[in-house]
RNA sequence: GCUGGCGUGGCGCAAUCGGUAGCGCACCUGUCUUGUAAACAGGCGGUUAGGGGUUCGAGUCCCCUCGCCAGCUCCA
């Protein structure tokens, strides 16, 4: 950050030339990158005056000294400037198409920038087209974006065409009308006091349009070098599923050309590793539509990647002290009375069975009978069990796990691939302890979670800390403060960043998520960690403390995997379908360079076999070319190939799925390197 | 659930203006078999998601249902 001396910065008006004393860039010259200035950290327009001409004095500022930073398009912050300029752009385009077109909203986000629009028709492909060649005309214009202050009364008059807009100068300031999870969209049309209107000044002077917007924005609509449209869907005016549906654009615009192609490239590498087709095309899982929407079959490959995984996290739960336990799916709607779950997540759970009512001849109910409901969770169970007989002290912390299935009536449009499903199976425990154990307790487990997960080969991590929703909750303001601290504790001590979600807490606990970054930079929510202070009082629990009194047990709700099948799913992405030998179904493929050599390649897989490694030897027709083919779409890690050379000398030939090839490696030597790698959980 | 898009053998795709439903892979059978990503030949397999309608004639046009996809909302 530099101190500079302040002068006006210039104003360029076309045919005059208009040194800009201050940063020393030219608004019109070659150089686009510097896209606004933060001046004492305040972002604003390269082309808004710094000075208040008549008394001298900076904007924004009383006294002191100032600092001016120039801000560049390659930070974040200086990206969501050109982004949001996109946006305008795109609206700009839009209601020039589309005259009828009312504003919604238009931020920038990660990776590009949206526009709502309240329009008679929803866009086409053939839309996006026309749209985008507007928006390249308008770009070429090199229309200002000019920045004017207004009071509500004149912005009102400007955009009385604009329900939307109006709606949000009405709200101004006032209490949010949002769900309280909204991302404060709404901050970029309007700030805290001042309104201001940004005017895109074509090189004539003329006005081409105008939007309500806190801004700031880049100096011109050619600091915009390179954008694309990317789909068009339905959103609702803010966030709101009752208020009025919107057609949201989705646009991307980024520094360079080069950059958008990378961003491009990324989205189809993406969609490459997509698990519902990896899922497929390796034969791991399905989807059978005669069994119903988000309701997942794993195939024999995929099964053995799940038991895989399984049998390692009940081995590290054995070793950190967890007990297994067992419960059934299903439950008389009672239980879920008591817990509570009925009264606030009853949308959630599959409709109830009503079993063994009876009625008499003339139809009415001689007995009432039962309902039935599929289990959305396993707590309550668990905290049956707890309660099954007198607790003490002594057992605590008592930590209780199960691969709990569970099923919850997702709506159809959420359900995706293994990663959103409405049957699953949670890696689920529940930790009882004293109130003095807790914290403890919460470290120790966000460190092995830290740990497992890094053994499942994720090791960037966030933490995300949801908090209280007062309108959908259970609880005393203390309990849920006690709770929240203690999470605050354990997250600080793992010294990861920590973001809030304000809000975003079940209706019984406040939870930290852990957010684990993949192989490509997407982030997927795992771990959750629960600490709730309402089960156990809602049941009842009680241990008998050294004093022989009775007290309550903390609870704390944890699964690390979040669901298996979300495990798989995030898995299969970050590997691309590419596991390491730990993990995958087949550890090794022996190909023989001709069928006279099964024999040998038999006896080598045997050795492995002996040794627990999953190996199959392809005695089929095919040519080898066409085994090793076969083997590196299976994504198998090790190929073993042998022929007479290798038969001769009691050896094997490796090749990896990448290509890799080692030859001559003695059967010993070659039992010992897979066996290592599949101890060891590397990758190869 | 909402808005939009899409449903053609197991998978990936084709079929002009409404005019005989095809191809590749996979699968089956047979022949062949020596060095690092596809041997050759033959064969099986579809009431075009399901239902209704328009038409001489529907994969193609219209309506309904189901499913999938994207986004919104929601969420492990």
């Amino acid at each position: 950050m530099s101190s500079m001396s302040i002068t006006v910065v210039g104003e360029k008006v076309e045919g005059q030339q208009v040194t800009d004393t201050t940063t020393g860039l030219d608004l019109y010259g070659d150089d686009k990158t510097i896209v606004a200035v933060r001046v004492n950290g305040e972002l604003r327009d390269l082309s808004r005056p710094l000075l208040d001409p008549s008394t001298g004095s900076v904007h924004a500022t009383s006294s002191g000294d100032v600092t001016i930073e120039p801000v560049s398009n390659a930070e974040p912050d200086g990206l969501a400037i050109v982004r949001h300029s996109a946006a305008h752009v795109a609206a700009q385009a839009v209601q020039a198409a589309h005259p009828d077109a009312k504003l919604g909203i238009g931020p920038p986000i990660t990776d590009g920038f949206y526009y709502d629009f309240d329009v008679a028709e929803p866009f086409t492909p053939e839309d996006l087209k026309d749209l985008e060649k507007r928006m390249t005309r308008i770009i070429k214009e090199r229309q200002r974006f000019v920045r004017r202050e207004v009071s509500d009364d004149e912005a009102r008059a400007e955009l009385a065409d604009e329900p939307y807009k109006l709606e949000l100068i009405a709200d101004k300031g006032g209490p949010s009308t949002g769900s309280g999870h909204g991302t404060g969209d709404e901050s970029v049309e309007v700030g805290a006091g001042q309104l201001t209107i940004y005017d895109n000044v074509r090189r004539d002077g003329s006005v081409a349009w105008k939007d309500l917007c806190r801004g700031p924005h880049v100096p011109h609509t050619g600091y915009i070098p390179a954008y694309a449209l990317m789909r068009t869907s339905a959103a609702y005016w803010r966030g709101d599923q009752a208020n009025p549906q919107l057609q949201r654009l989705y646009g991307t615009a980024w520094p360079s050309r080069d950059e958008l192609k990378a961003y491009q490239t990324r989205l189809e590498e993406a969609a490459k590793r997509d698990h519902r087709r990896l899922g497929r095309e390796l034969d791991l899982f399905s989807f059978p539509d005669e069994i119903g929407s988000g309701l997942a079959v794993f195939h024999p490959k995929g099964g053995i990647l799940r038991t895989a995984m399984e049998d390692y996290s009940r081995q590290r739960h054995i070793d950190a002290g967890y007990e297994f336990v067992y419960s059934p799916h299903i439950t008389k709607a009672e239980l879920f009375e008591i817990s509570g779950h009925l009264g606030f997540y009853k949308e959630g759970m599959f409709p109830p069975m009503h079993l063994d009512e009876e009625r008499g001849e003339d139809g009415s109910v001689r007995k009432p009978g039962q309902d039935y409901y599929l289990k959305p969770m396993n707590c309550p169970m668990h905290c049956l069990i707890f309660r099954s007989r007198g607790r003490s002290y002594r057992e605590l912390p008592l930590r209780l796990f199960e691969f709990g299935s569970v099923y919850r009536y997702e709506l159809s449009g959420v359900v995706h691939g293994l990663t959103r499903v409405r049957g699953m199976t949670q890696d689920d425990a529940h930790i009882y302890c004293t109130e003095d154990q807790m914290a403890d307790e919460l470290k120790s487990l966000l460190q092995f979670v830290l740990d497992l997960l890094k053994d499942y080969g994720l090791d960037d991590f966030y933490l995300e800390l949801s908090t209280r929703d007062p309108e959908k909750s259970i609880g005393s303001d203390e309990e849920w403060e006690r709770a929240t601290h203690a999470l605050e504790q354990a997250a600080a001590v793992s010294g990861l960043d920590l973001v809030l979600d304000p809000g975003g807490a079940a209706f019984y606990a406040p939870k930290i998520s852990v957010q684990a970054r993949d192989a490509i930079g997407r982030t997927w929510q795992m771990s959750t960690i629960q600490v709730d202070l309402m089960l156990p009082e809602r049941f009842g629990l009680e241990f008998t403390g050294p004093d022989g009194s009775k007290q309550r047990p903390v609870m704390i709700h944890r699964a690390l995997f979040g669901s298996v099948e979300r495990f798989v799913g995030v898995l299969t992405e970050h590997y691309a379908g590419a596991f390491p030998p730990w993990l995958s179904p087949v550890q090794v493929v022996g190909i023989p360079v001709a069928s006279e050599f099964n024999g040998y390649l038999a006896e080598v897989a045997e050795k492995l076999r002996a040794a627990g490694v999953r190996v199959e030897v392809d005695t089929s027709d095919d040519r080898m070319q066409k085994k090793i083919r076969n083997a590196t779409q299976a994504k198998v890690p090790f190929m073993l190939i042998a022929g007479g050379q290798d038969a001769d000398a009691g050896a094997v030939s490796f090749r990896y799925r990448d290509g890799r090839q080692d030859n001559g490696i003695p059967v010993d030597q070659a039992v010992s390197r897979i066996t290592d790698a599949i101890r060891d959980r590397v990758q190869v």
